[in-house]
RNA sequence: GGGUUGGUAGCUCAAUGGUAGAGCAGCGUCCUUUUAAGUCGUUGGUUCCGGGUUCGAAUCCCGGCCAGCCCA
């Protein structure tokens, strides 16, 4: 205990607030003061002439995360969206009034810093200040320097603390960012032209999932949040729009983990005149140059397994049915009774659940013991009908699609199909998926597929899986800014 | 939804039934090229919340809240 009672050294808050009270009562509100930077960190770090100390002037901002105090002088380091720089501050150079109102800063304290390039002697490019601005003041203290902020509450909860002490979450964050630029530059070099269409719908179509459900006040009318881009997208095929990409949120209304967050990022594209095959050929020149671009390699560590994963060479093309032969040992597998595939299953040690369809059964093999064996790119070809309404039948095989999954680093990583266009036999799938519950089906969007849809191949890509395999993320939380959490205590 | 692990100072962590501690941060001092800077001193606790057991609970028991992991 203090023995004075206003001794408030032990509440940061508090001492920040009374700083905060000082400087205002010396006429300087933080808040009300701006400052124009000529640099980012590390523009200005690459400014700096070797050899000609002090030879460029440089302003740059940022928030306060390191300092040295020497006395006489000191170093600090400010951080900004670049990362941080080093600031040489000596009271010879700002003159003691302003040398002793630095002095008084805090960490976490936000400014902005003019002066000339130059190298210490141990050789990092710093800013030797001639002066000052204080921006904003900050009242909180920021976690531990060395180890940052590790428990993963205060991570998801607090990402703005996470992003400013853990370096490695900021990186894999930007990361994410430059993987969804990528992507767009990528489609609009090959002249898909990027849309939105609606979240709030009637009827959550595209997709098998549970959906968010809300109402609008205005129209009376309960609505659905969308869970895919699917039919809406097919609607500018029909509207003329041949190559057609969205990169948008999606809700579904169930579990959370480590795979899976309430509200997620999908890219889906449609291109008229191709189909899956096309759809392979977009995926593989896509993922390729992303990694060269944002990771400058061709192959990456996979987290889980320690394999290096090559998008560089040919990428494996299997049969769904060919997979499943083989990993039952079962070359009659598709012959088999629903009793013989369930027990075929539970030999697997799967759980097989009697409410399940035959090609249920089958898929949970697929999932449980295939899928995460995929490292390398694979795809996973001529899926069961029943897995999709939405795509062509094979043409030699009336049981199966013309569609792909390719699976890497064990996960879903991008479904593609030849899109169905027919709308007779689309009506008849959707049928036999709604089971006779005609609400459930898009009548809407079968009227645009009775106006004419040019084939076309689609696809859609889940991004955060795709920062997760991309970043070595163990978690999707781990790639979204502000994952989703139970309201906080 | 089930199992399991955790929640202690602003942050990172100790303390396994017996006076709640350390490092960083904070506060005060010394130090004009530091790199987790260094030095001397020092403040700071509803041990997640609510019950219970006990002479005594951060610790054991019950319930709740929040989070991680595994499973569904």
């Amino acid at each position: 205990m203090s023995e004075n009672p206003s001794d408030i050294s032990h509440d940061q808050h508090a001492v920040r607030l009374a700083k905060l009270q000082e400087l205002r009562a010396a006429g300087q509100d933080p808040f009300r003061a701006s400052f124009a930077p000529t640099h980012f960190s590390g523009d200005a770090i690459k400014a700096h002439v070797e050899g000609q100390d002090n030879a460029v002037t440089v302003a740059v901002a940022g928030r306060l995360v390191v300092i040295r105090d020497m006395g006489k002088s000191q170093f600090v380091k400010i951080l900004d969206q670049q990362g941080q720089i080093q600031l040489y501050v000596k009271k010879d150079v700002v003159g003691e009034g302003a040398y002793a109102t630095f002095r008084k800063l805090d960490l976490g304290d936000i400014i902005g810093a003019r002066g000339t390039l130059f190298k210490t002697k141990t050789g990092e490019v710093t800013v030797r200040m001639d002066s000052y601005t204080l921006v904003a003041k900050a009242l909180r203290p920021l976690p531990e320097k060395w180890h940052g902020l590790s428990d993963p509450e205060q991570v998801y909860r607090q990402r703005y603390l996470d992003l400013i002490v853990n370096e490695e979450s900021r990186q894999r964050l930007r990361l994410r960012s430059r993987i969804v630029s990528h992507i767009r530059r990528f489609l609009e070099d090959q002249k898909f032209i990027e849309v939105e269409t609606p979240v709030l719908q009637s009827i959550a179509g595209g997709a098998a999932a549970r959906p968010f459900t809300t109402h609008h006040n205005a129209l009376n009318v309960d609505f659905v949040l969308r869970i895919s881009l699917e039919l809406y997208l097919k609607r500018l095929l029909v509207a003329g729009y041949d190559r057609v990409f969205e990169i948008g949120r999606n809700f579904r209304n169930e579990g959370v983990s480590r795979r899976h967050n309430p509200e997620f990022t999908m890219l889906e594209v449609y291109q008229a005149y191709s189909d899956f095959r096309g759809m392979m050929a977009l995926i593989k020149d896509l993922l390729t140059t992303l990694c060269l671009d944002v990771l400058g390699t061709s192959g990456i560590k996979h987290a889980a397994s320690g394999e290096v994963i090559n998008f560089g060479g040919p990428w494996r093309e299997v049969k769904y049915k060919d997979l499943i032969r083989a990993t039952t040992g079962d070359a009659q597998w598709f012959e088999r009774s629903k009793a013989e595939k369930a027990a075929g299953a539970a030999k697997l040690g799967l759980y097989v659940d009697p409410k399940w369809e035959e090609f249920e059964i089958t898929n949970e093999i697929f999932s449980k013991q295939i899928e995460p064996t995929l490292i390398q790119p694979t795809f996973v070809t001529h899926l069961p009908r029943e897995l999709c309404p939405l795509a062509k039948i094979t043409a030699d095989d009336p049981t199966t699609l013309d569609v792909f999954e390719l699976c890497i680093g064990g996960m879903e990583i991008a479904p593609a199909y030849s899109e169905q266009n027919d709308p007779a036999v689309q009506r008849q799938m959707f049928e036999a998926q709604a089971g006779g519950d005609q609400q459930a089906i898009d009548q809407d969007f079968l009227l645009a597929l009775e106006h004419g849809m040019p084939p076309a191949g689609g696809m859609g890509v889940g991004i955060d899986r795709l920062c997760i395999l991309l970043t070595g993320a163990e978690s999707i939380r781990d790639v979204i800014l502000f994952p989703q959490l139970r309201p906080g205590a």
